[in-house]
DNA sequence: TGAAATACTATGGTCTAACAATTGACATAT
DNA sequence: ATATGTCAATTGTTAGACCATAGTATTTCA
């Protein structure tokens, strides 16, 4: 396992004459020693060598045994923290231990590729409108008892608030998507609903759009659904959301409507004056 | 914009005889310094300061006008490297600009949340049924001519490996359900799609299930959803979409049943023996 | 005896300094 | 013109030193 790495990027200079002959070979790259090791190291943790909360090696034990420097170590093991597969602590018996990637990084990636790629808020909104249906099915079909007692006390957290505290309203109604998410125990889905849904907070809370109106819309439709987990009536909760995301994406389509009907009354003021 | 960033960690032991007044305050926990640099940065490249294609500033700049050492700078710029958000090329007229977060990283990271977390095979296809009816009814809306002739190409090489050609079959399978999400013209249902198919495709190298039954039930529903998206009816290619998708989970889950029996077989001949 | 203060020490966190490798632009030679 | 060589700015990489952290072990003292 030791097998120096090294001499990767080093013994390259002696190309004396240049090769005669010219094959059809692309361009080639040399990669990184710190990307080479922390290519490395996340196999091994992924095949199982290193199971999740055991210990790496030290940065030293590290160093000496790929005779690389402390720095392209230090590079690598940010490179896998980055990644979600490990963590570090400082101080003695602190280092590096292999950690399972969690659904707040994933969160996060997800949401760098959209700012990144400046993904629309109405792709965010078709996307939930996809995972939806299929969460409320999942979540009919697996919830457990205490699934449902979750989704009943947030339901109940965002009838109040959405009375008058909206803040707390749209913060609860995170909660609920993530609670139901969590209720179909389909990690995957649940990692996609939780960070659809962090992100259409941040734009809803910039972008106003929480009139009562909406509001009303919204807890009528998580009680409708609730009803339908409740029963266990998997095709119910699935159709009830379909129906219910579709009203909603209507209502933001026409609110995206009236904000540019604003905007354009604004430019004809403008050019008038 | 330079504001020394330094003292972050090294200003701390000076904490002679212990304060007196003990407020309520939780455990802090000190940031490290590339941490602090790299979430600067990433807030600087987000908010639009750095545009992409933007070159930052070098290494040794950097190091200049935060004050810290290089070695935290690289490893900040390790931290953005991984999430997608810089490139980083040596030599002069080298650096680190500004990229966008591709798909292939992001299903990089949605692959390393599945293996991470041992998300299930079953957990791939419900996620995979979740998102492809919306994926069709939008490419079926959104597609341009390009993107059928595109899906039509891909078709017509997976019915040719479908006949004795399985690993050129599955790869040309991956190439299809990419080129229906591109068709759709939604980023994020585009880079989840791709990453789902990818994952799929693994699993399915390792674990067979790729028998002529399977590859004519695939084609055979492909052929049905391109109908409908060359029409440009949505619906239609929705419910497709949806039912073909349930006939592949049904038939998946008869593999699985199989599989169980055969290796319940097993076990019962050896506790035989 | 027991609890609190203290010392110990292996580990990550950080900086400095130096050199190697890379790579594009430019100058030169053929 | 085309090949070749030179240059310089920038990343890549190592080495060494010291600081900061945080469990553990020891000592102290009531």
């Amino acid at each position: 396992m030791p097998t120096v790495l090294r001499t990767t990027r080093r013994a390259s200079p002696p190309t004396p004459p240049a090769p005669a002959l010219l094959g059809m070979l692309g361009s080639i790259s040399v990669p990184k020693s710190c990307d080479v090791l922390a290519e490395r190291l996340q196999q091994q943790i992924l095949s199982g060598d290193y199971a999740p909360g055991a210990a790496l090696p030290t940065e030293r034990d590290l160093v000496s045994t790929t005779g690389l420097g402390r720095g392209s170590v230090r590079e690598a093991l940010r490179i896998l923290e980055a990644q979600g597969l490990v963590r570090t602590r400082a101080g003695r018996y602190g280092g590096s231990v292999v950690a399972r990637p969690t659904d707040a990084l994933l969160a996060t990636h997800i949401s760098l590729f959209a700012k990144g790629n400046s993904v629309s808020l109405r792709a965010l909104v078709e996307a939930r409108q996809a995972l939806e249906p299929m969460v409320a099915y999942l979540a009919a079909r697996n919830r457990t008892a205490e699934d449902l007692a979750t989704l009943k006390a947030i339901s109940k957290r965002i009838d109040q608030a959405a009375v008058d505290d909206v803040p707390l309203f749209l913060q609860e109604n995170v909660h609920w998507h993530s609670a139901l998410a969590a209720a179909s125990h389909n990690d995957l889905l649940r990692a996609f609903t939780a960070s659809i849904s962090a992100q259409m907070f941040e734009a809803s809370r910039l972008d106003k759009f929480a009139s009562p109106d909406v509001r009303g819309l919204v807890t009528h439709a998580h009680r409708r659904i609730l009803q339908a987990i409740e029963a266990q009536d998997a095709e119910l909760a699935r159709s009830r959301a379909e129906r219910d995301l579709q009203a909603y994406a209507l209502l933001l389509d026409a609110a995206v409507r009236d904000a540019l009907k604003v905007s354009a009354k604004f430019a004809a003021r403008k050019r008038k004056t």
